[in-house]
RNA sequence: GCGCCCGUAGCUCAGAGGAUAGAGCAUCGGCCUUCUAAGCCGAGGGUCGCAGGUUCAAUUCCUGCCGGGCGCGCCA
């Protein structure tokens, strides 16, 4: 924990400021903390001085002397010094500050691990996954569920109570097509699909069903008619088709949730869209929109007959303009259907509790942790359930495609006069994964003498079947982690070679997908995947086992653990600590670790997980080189050697906890 | 046409007002009888797309341009 210092120091700095140059309050610039590049340039510094140069009128040198002059003794703090170039170099008590960090480590923390079903006030409500319950989980879906569930696990360290659901789309065409495929292409039966579904992959089936139907409405238009009968059968209900709808729904989405347990990624709630609509959830929200005259009905032109909205401008056009242009955007179809954006409308009011209904409840499965997975119901359920909703804050993690229809949802928002919750929604969108043009090349999606294009990347089509499915890739990768764990680890057993592997194979997918800025488009290359090496997931995980072992060892020759070795310090000369040794690794090494809660709180600023994950590998960099450098359990200075080790086990900690934020568990050896 | 995003080393990407622009991969050269070589050390490789502007300071902010991507549907 580095920022209550950061805070110290901004306070104190803040108060010298205002007296040593009879400023006001409001004119103290915005105190940045930075880290000098070396560590024998201070610890922490500020730019202060350079900005206040100017309405001072003094040389940033001369305000740094100042400054540090006035800044009396500081608790922590060992000393401040103003560099020649104007810097404010702030250098801490580094005995004081490790004893500190290693007692907090052996304290109970806020939550590190998952609360969920937390009713305290400020709830916020992650939105992820989302894919349409018709076809396996790819690579892109796997994005989507990284950096949501990677959003949870951030909030809840921060202490923020969170509730994760997961969107099912089961009344849409997706569902609709295989419907169709299954009744039309294959004259399966009811019961035949079911046998399917208990046989077979039912999710790598229907990918392949899916793909043909598109191919096959391509061949003769005329067969969208088909489709439209059979997606009107599903939102009516009661046809044979709707019973088949949801049967596929219900089944995939299980498919979904395996594949996704696999990858630590779990929900509190399932929200469908059928009960949606089968609430009326969304006549009510549609009541509350031509109430307040955000919607109306559209006479005449070529949207005569829809129910629409306006679509503000950010920037209104002059008046002088063309005026006919304003644009629209259709609510509910002529034919009285309402489209996408009006039930994600009705979904996002109900999220912050402005549509004065709720779902019914039912339990759907257990999850990994042992905890009840809630599902919405569209007739009584449960009796008992927790309190869904009523969210402080939404984020809906969807794909920076959906950029425009996000937008017009705080738009609703806004007209209704929820301004603040129009506020507090956040579309956490991200950009496409797409497959290298090797990869498309390896998986037969591009000619194999085709140039690679401008673009660099092919992009993946599950209305095609084209692209990588999340199941395969896995499997792939723990394969090849399951022999590499077998050739360095012989005595282990297979059960063991595998477990190993899986989490393994875990991290290098998750690392993968939350280390690219998410406004980066992902040119998905299965080679690099594979590789263990350099910045990956893997590469995060080894250098945590070997803290582990040296542990290991530790206890297994002396009987000391990392609370022991803590307890130890105490009276011990911390030379090298001091930087005596001529150098300052250990003291590096150390602060750096320590910045875990700063770097969460840029990341949840930010919303930008590639940050988390830089600084991840950036620890574990770090760490390597120490390790390579000093020995520990070989050091024939017993105080050096206590010191190192403690280090170590706080680093080991560290690390342990940020790649849990990133999903990422570290097996034992490797 | 309008809106959003991207352009930094051969490739993939960090850096988002501050100290000498970094990392991974690839290439080349070293390091395993001492805590696991999924590692470490070193070398080469840059007009930060172009042009203006703001600033004590710009790869970072603003404007324009060039190149590329995505979006703008009575699909979702």
């Amino acid at each position: 924990m580095i920022l209550p210092i950061h805070e110290r120091v901004r306070a104190r700095l803040s108060a010298v400021l205002q007296q040593l140059y009879q400023l006001p309050p409001e004119s103290i610039p915005v105190l940045a903390i930075e880290y000098p590049p070396k560590r024998e340039l201070g610890d922490l510094a500020t730019p202060v001085a350079f900005e206040l140069a100017r309405t001072l009128r003094k040389a940033p040198r001369a305000i740094a002397q100042e400054v540090a002059g006035a800044l009396g003794t500081l608790d922590g703090i060992s000393r401040v010094e103003a560099a020649p170039n104007g810097y404010l170099n702030i250098y801490l008590d580094r005995v004081a500050f490790t004893r500190d960090q290693l007692r907090r480590q052996h304290e109970p923390t806020i939550d590190d691990g998952r609360s969920t079903m937390d009713d305290r006030p400020g709830k916020a409500i992650v939105e992820h996954t989302a894919i349409n319950p018709n076809k396996a989980a790819h690579i892109g879906h796997l994005r989507n569920a990284a950096l949501g569930d990677t959003l949870v696990r951030v909030q809840q360290f921060r202490g923020v109570p969170v509730e994760v659901q997961n969107y099912i789309d089961d009344t849409g065409v997706q569902v609709a097509d295989v419907v169709v495929g299954f009744r039309e292409l294959e004259h399966k039966s009811f019961d035949e699909i079911r046998t399917i579904a208990d046989t077979a992959r039912f999710d790598y089936y229907c990918w392949d069903l899916y793909a043909r139907v598109t191919q096959w409405y391509e061949d003769d238009k005329a067969r969208l008619t088909i489709r439209a009968g059979a997606l009107h059968d599903i939102e009516h209900g009661g046809t044979e088709s709707a019973a088949i709808a949801e049967f596929i729904a219900t089944r995939i989405v299980a498919c979904h949730l395996k594949t996704m347990a696999r990858l630590n990624v779990d929900y509190d709630l399932l929200t469908w869209e059928g009960h949606i609509l089968k609430l009326q959830f969304w006549a009510r929200a549609f009541e509350i929109l031509k109430e307040k005259g955000a919607v109306y009905l559209q006479s005449d032109g070529k949207l005569a007959g829809c129910w629409v909205m306006r679509i503000e401008e950010d920037e209104p056009l002059p008046a002088d303009d063309e005026g006919d242009d304003e644009r629209e955007k259709v609510i509910v179809r002529s034919n009285g259907t309402v489209t996408y954006v009006g039930k994600d409308i009705a979904y996002q009011f109900w999220k912050f509790g402005l549509l004065g209904r709720d779902f019914h409840y039912k339990t759907f499965g257990t999850r990994a942790n042992g905890k009840v997975l809630w599902s919405t119901a569209a007739v009584p359920g449960e009796a008992s359930h927790p309190a869904f909703g009523n969210a402080a804050t939404t984020y809906n993690v969807i794909d920076v495609r959906q950029s425009y229809l996000q937008k017009l949802l705080k738009q609703a928002l806004r007209t209704l006069g929820h301004t603040e919750q129009a506020e507090r929604a956040t579309h956490f969108s991200y950009e496409m994964v797409a497959l290298s043009p090797a990869t498309a090349r390896t998986l037969g999606y591009l000619a194999a003498d085709a140039a690679d294009d401008k673009k660099g990347f092919v992009e993946v089509s599950g209305r095609r079947g084209q692209g990588v499915k999340a199941d395969d890739l896995l499997d792939t990768l723990i394969s090849r982690a399951e022999a590499e764990v077998a050739r360095r680890n012989p005595e282990f057993s297979a059960a063991d070679h595998r477990r190993i592997a899986e989490m393994i194979a875990v991290a290098a997918v998750r690392y993968f997908m939350v280390k690219y800025s998410r406004t980066k488009i992902i040119a998905f290359d299965i080679d690099e995947a594979l590789a263990f090496e350099g910045e990956s997931g893997p590469y995060l995980q080894y250098a945590v086992v070997r803290a582990q072992n040296i542990f290991a060892k530790l206890r297994e020759r002396e009987g000391l653990d990392e609370p022991a070795v803590a307890a130890k310090l105490a009276g011990v000369p911390a030379g090298e600590l001091a930087g005596n040794a001529g150098n300052h690794d250990l003291w590096a090494l150390i602060l750096e670790a320590a910045r875990l809660d700063e770097i969460v709180e840029q990341v949840v600023r930010t919303l930008e997980f590639s940050v988390l994950a830089k600084y991840a590998f950036g620890l574990a960099q770090m760490f390597n080189g120490f390790y390579h450098r000093y020995p520990i359990l070989n050091e024939e200075d017993a105080d050096a050697r206590l010191w190192r080790a403690a280090a170590v086990g706080y680093v080991r900690a560290q690390l342990t906890r940020t790649l849990g934020l990133m999903g990422i568990d570290v097996p034992p050896r490797m």
